[in-house]
Order: C-alpha cells, then sequence, then structure tokens
DNA sequence: TTGTATGCGTTATCAA
DNA sequence: TTGATAACGCATACAA
C-alpha cells in the first residue's frame, strides 16, 4: 500500500500538481503551501516511485556499464570508479557482462533487451570498431564508447592511445637492452581492434630499437587471464632461443607470465623481464612489483560520466573523443 | 515516437489485449491471430516497455547487490558469479557499493533513496546484524544477507561459517608446527561481526592446539586491503618476538603481508607463513602461491538468487539461513 | 478466444 | 499560484 502523490494531496489538502510541483522544489509555490505539504509527505513518509517518474518522463537516472567482466580487475577498478562518478550526477549503474560473447555484446547494444532501462550505455566494446558500426547501436540510445580508439568518429569515445601504450611499455624494455621481446596477447582470430593496435606498438618500438619484430615470439591470449599468460609464457620458455622480456597485453597477463617463469626455474627480471599494461593494484604487490603502463581510470571514469550526461542532454551534438592520459610505471620485474 | 502495443495491434487489426497475449506468451490464442500479430511485431520492431510493465506489475526485474566495494576481487567474483545467476533466472543486477559508510549502508538498505527501484536486495553487510536489526529495513523489501552468521533468524540468510574458517586456517599453521601465530584484520571499532567471528574462531585453534593467544600478535585492518595488510604485517615484524605465522582475515590482506615479509628481507615460508581467506584467484599465481581458505562463491551466488527469488514469490514464508562449504587450500605460502 | 476500459503514480497541459 | 485532468505504455477485470 505506497503513499502516493494523491494522500498527499488530500492529508495537505492541496492538488496533486502542487505537492508535485513541491517534490520537484518548483518555485513558484507559496510559503505557507510549501509547509503544509512538506508536513503531510514527511507525516506518511512519502517516497515518489521513480517508476512512475520514469514512464512519464522517459528518463530512468539509470546507466549502464557493459564490460567483458567484471572480476577482471581492471574492469572492476574502473566499475568503481564509473559508479562513483556517476552517483555524483546522480545515476546508479547496471553492470552488464559481455563474457566475451559477441551475440550478447550486439544485443546489449541494440537494446534489445531493455528498451528504456537505461538513458545511456557506457560500453567497453571486445568487437572491433567495424563490426560495431554494423550493429546500428539500438535505435538512438545515447553510447560512450570505452577504450576502442580507431574509430570513425560516429560516436563519444573516451580512447585509450593502444599504440602509444604498447609502444612506451615495449621501448622500456628495449632501452633496458633486452634483445628478444616477445608479446602475449594477441587474439585466435583477428577481430579485436585492441590487441591489433598493441601488436602494431610492439612492432613500431622494436624497429625503433633496432629490433626486428620476430612471430615467433608472439602469442595469443583469448582472454587476457592469469591463466591464459601463464601457458602462452610456458609455450614461449620452451623455445630453444627464448625471449629475454615479454610485454603482455595486460596486468592480468603478466601475472599469469611471471608465474610461468618461475615454474620454468628462472628469474624475473634477471632472465625474463615482464611488463603489462593497466596498472591494477595487484602488480605494486607482486612478487617481483610488475612495471606496467598506468591508464589513469579515474580519467577515463570521469570523462566518461562527462560525455554520456552531455550526450543525454544534446543527443544531435557531434561526437567528441578525448584519449585518457597513460605513463610507464618502472618496477621490479623490469629490473626497475 | 517509440512502437507501443497500440501501434502493433492497429497492425494487426486486432485489440491490445490480444497483442499483450501474443508477447506475454499467454496460450489460448488462435494460431492464426498469433502469426498475424508477431509479423506486425517483426515489422514494427516492436520492444516492451519494460517501466511501463514495472508500473503496472510493480516488478522490475531488477535485484540489487549492495557490496562495500566492488573493486576487492573477493567481491568482484561475487557479483560476476552473482550477476550471472540473476540472468539465468531473467534478472539483471544493480550493484551499489556502501564504500565502508555506515549512513549510506543504512540508506540503501531502507531504500530511502530507491523505491521500488528493485524486487529484492542481497546485502553483503559491514555493520553488525545487532545494527542492521535496529535499522528496520525498508518497508519489507525482500532481502537476503549474505556472509554474516550469527543473525537472529529474521532474514533470509546464505552465512559463511566465519569461526570455523578462521579457525581452520589457524589450526593448518599450527599443524605446520608454527608457534607464533598472528593475526590480521580486526576492525578498529569492535562493531563488525565477521572480523569477530574470525578473531575468535583463531583464539580457539590456537588454544586447542595448545597455545596462548598473544594480544601482541593481533593487529587490526581498517578496510582489507594490500596496503593495510602490508602496514599491519610489516608493525608485526619489528616486534622483539616477530610472529613465524601470519592468518590473514582475506587475502588481500595476505598479499600485502607477503610483501612487506619480503621488505623486510625475511623469506614467506620458511620465516613467517601466510594464510587467508576467500581464495580469490590472485593468490594462486603469487609468488609464493597464497595458501587460503575457499569460500565457495558460486554456491553463495547460486543460493543467494534461489533465496531471494523464493522470497519475492513468498514475502511471509520463514527465513531461511545456509551456511556455504568452505575449505582450506594448501599452497607454498605455508609450505605447500 | 478476443475486445473495451481502467488504473499503476507521476508529470505536464490547460484553465482558472 | 493552484486545480482538474490527460497522457506515459502496459496488464488485466470484465464483457462479449
Amino acid at each position: 500500500m505506497p503513499v502516493t502523490l494523491r494522500d498527499v494531496a488530500r492529508q495537505a489538502k492541496v492538488s496533486v500538481r502542487t505537492v508535485s510541483n513541491v517534490v520537484a522544489g518548483y518555485t513558484h509555490v507559496s510559503e505557507r503551501t510549501r509547509r503544509r505539504v512538506q508536513e503531510a509527505i514527511a507525516e506518511l513518509d512519502y517516497r515518489p516511485n521513480p517508476v512512475a517518474r520514469t514512464l512519464r518522463t522517459g528518463r530512468t537516472g539509470v546507466l549502464a556499464l557493459v564490460v567483458p567482466e567484471i572480476d577482471v580487475p581492471y574492469f572492476a577498478e574502473l566499475a568503481r570508479e564509473v559508479i562513483e562518478a556517476a552517483a555524483e550526477v546522480g545515476y546508479h549503474v547496471m553492470i552488464d557482462q559481455t563474457g566475451h560473447d559477441h551475440e550478447r555484446e550486439r544485443r546489449l547494444l541494440t537494446g534489445a533487451d531493455r528498451t528504456m532501462l537505461f538513458d545511456g550505455v557506457l560500453f567497453s566494446p571486445l568487437v572491433t570498431p567495424e563490426e560495431l558500426g554494423q550493429m546500428e547501436p539500438g535505435g538512438t540510445i545515447p553510447l560512450v564508447l570505452l577504450g576502442e580508439h580507431d574509430f570513425d568518429g560516429r560516436y563519444d569515445h573516451v580512447a585509450i592511445d593502444n599504440v602509444r601504450a604498447a609502444y612506451d611499455a615495449t621501448a622500456h624494455l628495449a632501452a633496458r637492452g633486452r634483445r628478444r621481446i616477445a608479446a602475449i596477447g594477441t587474439q585466435p582470430a583477428e577481430d579485436y581492434s585492441t590487441p591489433r593496435q598493441r601488436t602494431v606498438g610492439w612492432e613500431r618500438a622494436l624497429r625503433d630499437a633496432g629490433q626486428e619484430p620476430d612471430p615467433a615470439l608472439v602469442r595469443t591470449a583469448a582472454h587476457y587471464s592469469r591463466a591464459d599468460g601463464y601457458t602462452a609464457a610456458a609455450d614461449l620458455l620452451r623455445l630453444p632461443e627464448p625471449p629475454d622480456a615479454i610485454f603482455c597485453y595486460s596486468d592480468l597477463l603478466a601475472m599469469g607470465a611471471m608465474r610461468a617463469v618461475r615454474d620454468a626455474g628462472r628469474g624475473v627480471p634477471d632472465d625474463v623481464a615482464v611488463i603489462g599494461i593497466d596498472n591494477i593494484d595487484e602488480g605494486r604487490y607482486a612478487n617481483p612489483s610488475l612495471s606496467t603502463v598506468s591508464l589513469d581510470t579515474p580519467f577515463i571514469a570521469r570523462e566518461a560520466i562527462a560525455r554520456i550526461t552531455a550526450r543525454i542532454a544534446e543527443p544531435d551534438a557531434p561526437a567528441v573523443e578525448v584519449t585518457a592520459p597513460h605513463e610507464v610505471v618502472v618496477r621490479e620485474s623490469t629490473g626497475g
């Protein structure tokens, strides 16, 4: 038996219209009326029904954050920041996991599932921008992309300079005198753009350092997990000429890789240097501590919320792209 | 201009009632009518508006998962499982972080913020059950508690046997011959029950092993973070008679503690054995790998969803308490 | 089996 | 400044 506007109106002997005005903080209400209404609200413990409000206004106050897996530390840390930043501007956040499922990603994006359930979507995609472009994101729900870069400018976009980040990580290894620098994190299928860009950065840095990228030193990783990093690194170490350094496309891969190096009876960084990307807290406390490229998650979260609120306010404004800063964080795993 | 039931009805030349029946999968619809309606739906790309449906039915299809911090690996892993289990029964999950803020915890629980926004709440509380009892959880929103144990039976409850888990961890250290077993994870204020219970388990295990719990070997940790574990362990190691083993109330604390041991120039497990609770993936790959108590997150998630759906279906059924199984996982940090 | 009409609780339009 | 009332889109009681 919820208390409604009507109940409050009856109690305060005014119309629902007036109560609504008071609740909304509307200015044109006489002081006396306002007080009477507020007393009635308090007395009845009235709480506005957000669902009814949404039906009427078309706004839910909820944003969706779509990530592959919430328990990947990078995404968890990002989610935390996003939820906090959203709360500051009055939004709640619903988290959806795509779980590496293209079809699910498509459904979430087109909103086939949940029309009108959220006011905007923050989308950290696995698929290529091209594929995304074919998806015809649902109707016109405000959308901000996170993490991808080489996009055609149709959507708002908080980007990471993946090529540059990978370049910097690899260059750091080369500067430390490493000569056989492996890469872990390409994808089995060539349809993800983040790993492709990171591979480009790796290649460029090597060439700029006068080294030729060796395809035998590249390993795929389907899920950017510790387990995949372990497997890939273990494989690399069985080579006749094993690498003396490994650039991992994520810190999680790097954690697995470091473990594999130890299990192979070699040392990090003496035998094999390791560096990742993401700067997750785990790496700071690892043994040895993990060198990495820090991606400024707070910036990404803040900017994502700024973009989506702007987009919601002005659906037809031109798309904006911002790039999050990054920096190499040197720790023990590269002899730091 | 969204497509509504009425539009579909007009297109299919039937009433809205019939369209609604078809959408709901209602059986008493003639095959011919159904086909006509379905064609109209496809043609117009009709999508039911969940908000309107909610206003009408009073159900949102959304559950809230309330945790202290989503980027604590244990909660992230739990969230992942909860989201998946919820999806299987048609629920979406909204995550709220209380961030160690009692007031915020209270507000979320009483639903002062968001009446009617979700059908149920899965609540992993920091506060004591007693305090929770005084909170008068909002109206009668279905509520399932996660992780607490010594409750008065008013709420559904997926419990962890904290005393037993702590006992088992400590007993394992004692069985390995450790004689000065420290504990990290008590709280500055005595108002959280999980740490209190774990302290009880630690004490009991020591006494059963013929050792006297030494208060000088107990350290508080405000946030169960790596940083707090580090600080506490570093402090313990400066004692004139430092511990030869540390039981941490969470794996995250343990990760910090292990780092502190190394930074103090000592070794894990030779000088100091370390064990945690949670069995987060991070511990498996750590160096040394972390012994821990595994809490069966999938069980907790599955059971939480089962409890909340049952509660939603039958609000007045007696409260149910189930206890999640746990087991000690022995790895390198306690001598393998 | 299907159509008509009402109401969920709110905001917004139009008058007064 | 405030009141009466029509939507928002759906589900369902009641009729047919």
